[in-house]
DNA sequence: GCATTATACTTGATAAGTCAACGATTACGC
DNA sequence: GCGTAATCGTTGACTTATCAAGTATAATGC
């Protein structure tokens, strides 16, 4: 008939990437009465989880799949609004730091309870079984 | 120690984030050398797909995630090297219908083909049960 | 029929991110 | 030590999307 079908193993990275679109505005809608993003969430995230609460800017970055410039646009406003803080350092004057302020702290908490929620009630098709092994091939394909 | 800690749902969908990110990049280069994006080959799969290659606005706009504004602005450039093309309704003056030209099904089918191969290569770490599961879970999830 | 409401699409202003080029600093080879 | 190369961060120009508002058409209630 026609030309070489959509196979199987791309018709399910299509709907994992329209799954990915769904989660996306969801948690957004579930930030948004902070009036915060997604993305601006797991910049805490990582800064939480961080010796200090701190992070070059660079590693940042990596963890969160933003370049360096997409960074420095991003911490700006937050900044701004005190969630975040620059900090120079001491061996190397190339890298600025990003500190979590305890405004930032107090804000992240909030966001967490909402991301927790959110998260349960989106999983909640799933069999524990399934989450599992969902956990797995995630794991894998990293 | 801290307050409340980020529970296993909300990680789960945290590293499903990450790995649609790397998803997102990893199809994006390997259409690059066809000079386009994703969202453009999302559009083609289901112009492809539909009867007569057409498809409303709206519809298209619905089934890749887009707003209908998203859908105008994507479609601009792709009419303008031929891919699409613009099409009346009979029976409706509202609505504007898109359709894959010639050319565009012959650049789908190139698409296709470099998606099927990364497609392959990326589930490459999961096992066929693994590969069901995951697909069973996208299922529920959507 | 006609006012009201809903739908399809486009446009202006804006947000969020990319890349390429740059400046500043550090690390490396020798 | 010193020239060369690599790293960290910012900026300008651009892309891709959003939302709100506007235009045009269709459907609905009475």
């Amino acid at each position: 008939m026609s030309g070489p079908n959509i196979q199987q193993h791309s018709q399910l990275l299509i709907n994992l990437l329209g799954l990915q679109t769904k989660l996306h505005k969801c948690l957004d809608s579930s930030l948004s009465y902070l009036g915060i993003s997604v993305t601006e969430f797991l910049v805490m995230l990582h800064l939480s989880n961080s010796p200090n609460k701190k992070m070059r800017r660079i590693d940042l970055a990596e963890k969160i799949g933003l370049t360096a410039s997409g960074v420095t646009r991003l911490l700006n406003p937050m900044q701004k609004i005190g969630l975040v803080e620059k900090e120079e350092s001491v061996r190397d004057a190339r890298v600025s730091l990003v500190k979590l302020t305890s405004a930032g702290e107090k804000m992240f908490e909030d966001a967490e309870r909402s991301v927790n929620v959110v998260s349960e009630s989106f999983l909640e098709p799933l069999s524990k079984s399934q989450r599992d092994s969902l956990w797995g091939a995630i794991e894998n394909l990293r």
